[in-house]
DNA sequence: CCTGTGCATTGATGTATGATAAGTAATATA
DNA sequence: TATATTACTTATCATACATCAATGCACAGG
């Protein structure tokens, strides 16, 4: 079974005549690496629910460097909420970091599957509120962590970006530089070696 | 007539008569300059609407210190949202920055009131889809801009709050030393008496 | 009126991280 | 297989910001 409909079926709890309905208003999509879904000064017209592979979304500055806002792997939704919801111009990027293959969810979509059914509604609600808390100990870990400390707190909270990402992509999430990175790195090898 | 009277019938648009009965559900408070509302490990079971004055959330980490998550003056809400939606005991303080005058809001309200009023669930919905642009627009500003870019960036959106807030509270907002805020202003007024 | 307390400023010094440049390793492309 | 690109590391130097300590205010309370 895909992962969009146990998505549906498991986690929103839709049962199978609404689903039925549903599933014909979305649409499936392979994305290769590197192809860009959505540029800055576009309104984000869809979500992107991944099937399998890796999405991220990220801003570039004045200067030309990328930030990382966010990864999503199998099973998360990456989109500009803001740009989506409120249909503005979006201020990032999103594109593929593998190839990947995507479901393309649009506004109308979650407003139908909303109002035919309770329990979708309410695991979107559920999904706002986590991205919410995501966030929030995003900014406390940018506040107030060292570049050390926030690689190990990536780490043990992506396992598997870590081993899927390039470096230089998770230094730019980190908000350091990728030579910044090897540095704590190695610091990190040495003292696991050598523990205290 | 009440901010908050005028939050639920204007801005939530709920209609005199549901408004009698949720209006009885809410709970007025004047809270002292520097008293707390919240402390980590509690679970958050109110939202605190500010009727007028000032409250802010923050964390204090291993070091002692301090990390401003949030202000909230009039018409904001401050809560940890988190805590409040999953039952989970929470991470934050929140604290009165001026003598304030708060409203009680419970998480049952806040579904009565969903049940009740499409048109407030509706709001809900915005205030969080709000909330999750202001956090992302954050994140972005610590990933990529400098100390005096972060302070520029808030005044400007809250100019309210540069004027109201002591200093000490603005660099930790900002994620900096009061000393490197201190240091930062007076560039800027340099450079503001000598354009280029 | 003095005096304590909290906040802002300033200076001296330290340190984590950035910038630049170069080298090596890995991967893609021809 | 050869060659070009991209990723990661290492080294040096530069800098933004932190830390520590001292001083100056303002304002509140005796």
């Amino acid at each position: 079974m895909q992962n969009f409909t146990k998505y549906l079926k498991t986690k929103a709890n839709i049962a199978e005549p609404e689903f039925e309905l549903l599933i014909k208003k979305v649409e499936f999509r392979n994305v290769e690496k590197g192809e860009v879904l959505l540029r800055p000064g576009e309104v984000c017209r869809h979500s992107f629910f991944v099937e399998n592979g890796l999405l991220r979304s990220y801003t570039v500055d004045d200067a030309g460097k990328e930030h990382i806002i966010q990864f999503g792997s199998e099973n998360w939704i990456v989109s500009d909420r803001s740009s989506a919801f409120f249909n503005e111009p979006s201020d990032l990027f999103i594109d593929a970091v593998e190839d990947t293959r995507v479901v393309l969810i649009s506004s109308d979509f979650i407003n139908e599957a909303s109002e035919i059914s309770s329990s979708f509604r309410n695991y979107n609600q559920i999904a706002l509120q986590n991205h919410i808390r995501h966030q929030q100990k995003r900014i406390n870990l940018l506040l107030s962590a060292s570049a050390e400390l926030r690689y190990m707190n990536f780490i043990k909270l992506y396992p598997d970006l870590t081993l899927r990402v390039p470096q230089w992509m998770i230094a730019s999430y980190l908000g350091i530089t990728p030579e910044s990175l090897s540095r704590v790195r190695k610091e990190l090898a040495h003292k696991n070696f050598k523990p205290n």
